[in-house]
DNA sequence: TTGTATGCGTTATCAT
DNA sequence: ATGATAACGCATACAA
């Protein structure tokens, strides 16, 4: 592949000349530039990223660690889709995404490497972390690691942060049932992240401002986008001496495994019981009847990520460390009915 | 961040013996080896992938080019399905992903980067396209270039491809329908694409080797994943003298609009009308009724592109251009069911 | 306006 | 077993 030498070499020029013709100095004569330029062209030359990384110390590339359950947040809607608009952000900005990974190679350079290791050898600019397990201690090297990092959904000392108001999504949900009339709310919460924990703290909290009482029955954890643990949980809060009257769900994908349960026995969904999801998936729109969720702004999630690690990345002397957080709003649906029992 | 000679520095041996001693190349004595290790570790030496790169020509990373109507790859189910298996194996073989991408920034070294130009820039080793317009100029460009390509769902000369079984996937499906009584079978189909005229294709074929007669009035055009068209497509077969007794959508998410569509009117699905998917997103499987659908094996598909174009990066002599189809398998589900009319 | 020289971090060749 | 040296492709300070 072409080289500034073979330019350099055809225009019978330096490679001093050549870079600085094509990278458009201002102490190079505009015919030289022509010159240059169309010589590059006839040659095919292909600027080289990695001798220009090893002069600028700058990569132009962003790191992503997404990790779910799965270990991959590929698959995951919620992430896919704030990676989706990260990307967008990040990209209209010069930056490239590239995957940070599991560091199980065989053999390769890769293996072994830590996340912070790996994030390292490939010199990223700048790192974002959208991850379940806050607690990996790979995860917690990374964020304590020189480069800078934008984290998703969680907070580290002195680390940006992006957050969902998952607390005031709780609270507006659980008001929006409590105004439908329903005293028998149910709360299928996930486990372990904090994203759980805010969810639920926001649970109790609001039950309490509003004079709920909230039995520990009422009350079972179930993994994220789990639809055969949702469906069991449904089971087991339907069979109780006093069931619930409205089921709030973890995700909207769990919600399914709550309808499923629920029309098994014959039951309606918002005449016989009511049920929400959290997210907003586009989905949820569209089944009937429309799920009543939490939409999620993950545009505005990924958009923000992006523009606050770039600001990190190209002015890291004067931006600021932020804790940001993003709205939630309930999205009404119909599978929350009027309870008047 | 420590380099080679800083390790030299301190260990009071070459920069060569420190290369040498990190590779773990026979000649370097045992004492020498540990030591630089130690070293290295103390330090806190990263290798750095930009200077490797430059030496070796090889990156070890590879491109990916996944491009759907709304320019971006990553919330659509099926291509998200497909990149994180394609994904897991590349990592799992050392290689990281980095996403090409639409050449848009502003002022920056990507700006006005073909995709070919910015793979060449990257200097990838190889790159993975899936992608809805394979007649897009740049994609064309891109699977013309020197950079080993497989794509997916579409073939180009001399290139290798991993091809769904679209053909085969759709007459099982639409002889699954015949075998179940059905005789007046419509088909909403995507456009544009190879991978839609072959489905349509195959309809048609089909429906001739079974002896079906298909009116035109039952084969109506409609974006892939677009749920409004397959909404009005519906109602527009609803809406006929003769309405089919069985609907087959372009995708899962479609048919989501053809049962938004059907029980607006008080239809019931299975018993009234009939409906079938396309591709087996884990969703389809959990609606009720579940949804009859063609499942593409995405994990193979994925699996295969890795492993067949690592195989051409490594051995690019000895490596064979391949057309590999990876079969389809009709889902049942419960929404298509007995015609007796 | 152009060229020379240097070095970024690494690998590889060839001496020693 | 180890080291000196060149080279990969590029940007940049400085000299001309």
């Amino acid at each position: 592949m072409a080289s500034l030498k073979d330019i350099a070499k055809e225009c019978g020029v330096s490679v001093a000349t050549v870079s600085k013709a094509l990278n458009d100095q201002a102490d190079i004569s505009s015919q030289t530039k022509e010159k240059v330029r169309a010589a590059a062209e006839r040659l095919g030359y292909s600027p080289n990223a990695a001798a220009i990384s090893l002069k600028t110390d700058r990569t132009e590339n962003i790191g992503v660690l997404f990790v779910d359950e799965a270990r991959s947040g590929l698959t995951h809607e919620f992430f896919a889709r704030i990676l989706d608009s990260f990307k967008r952000t990040a990209e209209a900005h010069g930056y490239d995404i590239t995957f940070i990974n599991s560091s199980s190679a065989n053999g390769s350079r890769l293996a072994r490497m830590s996340y912070l290791e790996h994030a390292r050898y490939r010199r990223f600019d700048g790192v974002v972390i959208a991850c379940v397990d806050f607690t990996d201690p790979e995860v917690i090297e990374l964020i304590g690691g020189e480069i800078p990092v934008v984290t998703i959904d969680h907070i580290f000392n002195n680390r940006t942060a992006i957050l969902s108001d998952n607390i005031g999504g709780v609270k507006d949900l659980t008001t929006y049932c409590y105004n439908k009339g329903h005293r028998k709310i149910a709360f299928i919460h996930g486990s372990k992240s904090t994203v759980a924990q805010n969810r639920l703290s926001s649970f109790y909290r609001t039950a309490e401002q509003l004079g709920l009482e909230v039995p520990d029955a009422y009350v079972i954890p179930s993994d994220y986008r789990n639809l055969e643990a949702a469906c069991r949980a449904t089971e087991q809060l339907l069979d109780l001496p006093d069931p619930p009257t409205c089921i709030l769900y973890p995700d909207d994908y769990s919600a399914f495994g709550g309808i499923k349960a629920i029309r098994r026995r014959g039951l309606r969904i918002p005449e016989d019981i009511s049920i929400a999801g959290f997210d907003g998936t586009p989905i949820a729109e569209q089944i009937d009847p429309r799920l009543t969720t939490v939409a999620q702004n993950t545009e505005e999630m990924g958009r923000l990520a992006a523009m606050h690690l770039i600001e990190e990345i190209r002015h890291p002397k004067t931006s600021l460390v932020e804790v940001i957080t993003v709205g939630t709003e309930v999205s009404p649906g119909e599978s929350v009915g009027t309870c008047r029992k």
